[in-house]
DNA sequence: CGTTACCTGAAA
DNA sequence: TTTCAGGTAACG
């Protein structure tokens, strides 16, 4: 369910609630020994036992929760994974799979329907992660550092947009508004898009992120923060699971379609598919395209 | 590259 | 009863 709006929320909500605490206690409750891909919660409750939380970081749609003692919790929520923050005494919650008891009774509790979430627990937060691409929210985010992770590939550009290791942090919200903003086709292939088409993607993609943030997430089905609540982005989405509704820009009907096995929203008439610009003249097949931009680096 | 599996509950 | 789901790894 997360993606990066939703996993930065969380971040910039728990570090202030978590840092400086002490945890007395790590337990993993009945059925879900898969969240720690493995290992015994014994194990990791021994490690974590008297260290405290000191900032929270985040890379893509992983969160990292920073202990004193050089370690850290990596924590990944998929789908319907949520981490909440509860003080002393507050009622049990459906499908909690983790709890982190701090000092003074407070908990920080780990709830997941699905149990497709993950916690590590690791030295660098890398070792938790596989290659990610770049921070679409960083400064070393220029236009050139994404066409960098696009060119050359013929994959749809919605598919290739949720390949982490293109761009970390968008997921299947982000990319369909992205696309949408950027008045892109989502079936496009990716290494296609000519200038002007990624200087408008790259700003698009920024602008949906910074959205999201701004408005606490987006709560479609299971996303909420660190105290339960819902985020508020998804009163702003204009195409993401508003099928047959008329377009806020066109009044054309929104369409879904499937992309990269992903369910996919758009305008037809916003987002076209791009006419071919070259007229065929001959049955010769045409020439290979220029030989960089078909190389991956 | 697209498809399937991992899980479980809500919605159609 | 069937379909669908903010993600990703493992298939073929």
């Amino acid at each position: 369910m997360p993606e990066l709006p939703e996993v930065e929320t969380v971040r910039r909500q728990l570090q202030p609630l978590i840092a400086g605490r002490e945890i007395v206690g790590f337990k993993l409750l009945p059925g879900a020994e898969r969240l720690l891909r493995g290992r015994s919660d014994a194990e990791i409750d021994s490690q974590l036992r008297g260290c405290a939380f000191t900032t929270v970081g985040r890379r893509g749609k992983y969160l990292g929760l920073n202990l004193d003692n050089e370690q850290v919790v990596v924590v990944h929520l998929r789908m319907t994974g949520s981490l909440r923050f509860r003080p002393r005494g507050y009622e049990a919650e459906p499908f909690t799979r983790a709890v982190f008891d701090l000092d003074r009774g407070d908990q920080l509790r780990f709830v997941d329907v699905r149990k497709f979430g993950t916690i590590d627990l690791v030295d660098q937060m890398e070792e938790a992660m596989p290659e990610l691409g770049p921070e679409p929210l960083s400064d070393d985010f220029t236009p050139e550092a994404m066409w960098q992770a696009l060119r050359g590939r013929q994959q749809p550009i919605k598919a290739a947009l949720l390949d982490q290791r293109n761009i970390a942090g968008i997921g299947n919200i982000y990319a369909d508004e992205a696309l949408f903003l950027s008045r892109l086709n989502p079936e496009a292939p990716a290494g296609s898009l000519r200038p002007a088409e990624r200087r408008a993607l790259h700003a698009a993609i920024q602008q949906t992120l910074r959205d999201g943030v701004a408005h606490g997430g987006a709560s479609f089905r299971d996303y909420t923060d660190v105290d339960g609540a819902e985020g508020e982005q998804q009163y702003f989405v204009r195409v993401f699971r508003r099928t047959d509704e008329p377009c806020d820009d066109c009044s054309a009907t929104i369409r879904r379609i499937i992309v990269g096995g992903r369910a996919t929203h758009f305008c037809p008439r916003c987002q076209p598919v791009r006419q071919r610009t070259r007229t065929v003249k001959s049955t010769r097949p045409p020439r290979a395209k220029n030989a960089r931009d078909t190389l991956k680096p």
